[in-house]
RNA sequence: GUGGGUGUGGCCUAAUGGUUAAGGCUCCAGGUUGUGGUCCCGGCGAUUGAGGGUUCGAAUCCCUUCACCCACCCCA
């Protein structure tokens, strides 16, 4: 393979389009939303699935909706050599019910309780909180149509929010019902819109012929005024429909999640049924969704499998980051390690490793520093590491077969230079924490 | 995909057609020979995103391109 030449000499290489790296001082963060989506998950006995990033072309084709824009224009597809069409996953929904199918998780109790954590891929503009490689953390109940599974479901994206310290969170809340109501609704949706097809606004001109329901959600002013006096699909539910609606809201005034019921919320993938919410940051604007859901009932038959019904949703790591690094709920650092080794001379090196191992050994972090800068360079580098204690070991300590310590951050009136012996460094070390964590 | 904005060393900023692109932070290193943090001093590091054009002369003006940001479409 062969490179243009002005890449290689003049273009600094960079992350694709859209794609970003995490550097240190971001990944703790991201680790603590990790650990929190995790245990979470954990509290509400929902088990973690892992699935291949690369999905055949037609899970998502033929779930997510042939016209719909996640498959027409922003799935990242390829052919591989063997002239399989693949698809880097845009979502898991999908995905996840492949794997209940070709894993026979019929055969379990059910519901199946199932989380991801993980990369999707949309080729889309980036902006502000999108990105086109996005992760997700994500939830999908398989197996049953209790309305109550679709409140526990939207109680446990509520749990996550608030664990991560979210607090100013509007949940939004609708019911798009089962085919046969939805169908009557697009026949009234439709009628009315109709009436008022020149006054709309060029996108929803359009949407009227590819996705009316869509119309329902425009920004577009005039669009807004028209809507409102539109037809309501909760007017169009079925009995049943309503009922299983109503069981859910029930549910949730039982938890104290409180909610808006928003007849604007439609869900953008074909596969959605009954419930379908989106939480986002009050006040908030632009690409602020942090996280929707739905029930999908119809999902698995369409992949070709047993009639199962399903809910869950996806919520947006990035998003979430944006919102807890904006609101100073977590911010960026490294974290520092526990001691700072200075070796000088090359028989203090040789102890110094040795000594550093041990402290190891005993689970205390350790930065090596030395590769023969002055003492005055190695102090300063022991400062900035932001370690607690820095110990010394030059010819002296050798001989004496001790170590020295000097404590970086001190408190207030504590001896800060000490000799300890060699043997008694992992205990002294442990002895200074203690007492830093007493003191503070 | 559509419309608008921005692009100066790793980061932040100055220089609004004229001498070797200035400063702060970071980093590295010194302040008399084994003790950091404050302070002082020094150093590394940019042909101004990239390519082309106008001009005696371009970071400054024009075109192209790339990236980022904002809004739309859509979505997390």
């Amino acid at each position: 393979m062969k490179f243009e030449k002005d890449t290689r000499e003049k273009n600094i290489l960079q992350a694709p389009r859209g794609m970003r790296d995490i550097l240190p001082s971001e990944s703790v963060a991201l680790s603590k939303v990790r650990d929190t989506c995790r245990e979470v998950a954990r509290i509400f006995d929902y088990r973690e699935i892992v699935t291949p990033i690369v999905e055949d072309i037609g899970v998502f084709a033929r779930t997510v909706g042939d016209d719909s824009d996640l498959v027409q224009k922003e799935m990242y597809t390829f052919d591989d050599r063997g002239g399989e069409q693949l698809a880097l996953r845009p979502e898991n929904t999908a995905g996840v019910c492949r794997a209940y199918i070709e894993h026979g998780m019929k055969s379990l109790p059910q519901p199946v309780r199932l989380w991801y954590f993980g990369s999707f891929f949309r080729y889309d503009r980036p902006q502000a909180g999108r990105y086109r490689q996005l992760t997700q953390f994500g939830i999908e109940a398989i197996g049953s149509e209790d309305p109550s599974l679709d409140a526990e479901v939207i109680s446990l994206q509520s749990k996550l929010y608030k664990s991560l310290g979210l607090n100013d969170i509007r949940l939004g809340i609708n019911s798009i019902g089962t085919q046969s109501s939805r169908s009557n609704f697009l026949l009234a949706l439709g009628g009315y819109l109709r009436k008022f097809e020149a006054e709309l606004s060029e996108d929803s001109q359009r949407r009227l012929k590819t996705n009316p329901m869509r119309i329902i959600d425009s920004k577009d002013l005039t669009d807004q005024e028209i809507i409102k006096d539109a037809p309501k699909i909760l007017d169009f539910l079925s009995e049943g429909d309503e009922a299983h609606f109503h069981r859910v809201t029930r549910d949730l005034d039982s938890l104290g999640i409180s909610y808006d019921i928003d007849h604007s919320i439609v869900r953008g993938l074909d596969y959605y049924t009954h419930t379908v919410w989106e939480f986002e940051p009050i006040g908030a604007s632009g690409q602020s969704t942090l996280g929707g859901g739905g029930r999908y009932d119809g999902l698995i038959e369409e992949l070709g499998g047993p009639s199962t019904p399903g809910v869950g949703f996806a919520t947006g790591i990035e998003r979430i980051l944006i919102n807890l690094l904006d609101k100073g709920i977590i911010d960026q650092q490294v974290i520092p390690p526990d001691v700072f080794f200075i070796a000088l001379g090359s028989e203090g090196h040789h102890t110094a490793v040795k000594l550093a191992m041990e402290l190891r050994d005993h689970g205390i972090s350790v930065k090596a520093g030395g590769g023969g800068r002055s003492m005055k360079s190695l102090m300063r580098a022991a400062n900035n590491s932001g370690a607690f204690v820095a110990v010394v070991i030059g010819d002296e300590e050798v001989t004496e077969q001790s170590a020295a310590i000097r404590i970086l951050r001190d408190s207030a009136d504590s001896d800060r230079n000490l000799k300890v012996p060699q043997e008694d460094l992992v205990t002294a070390i442990r002895d200074i924490q203690s007492q830093s964590v007493v003191d503070a």
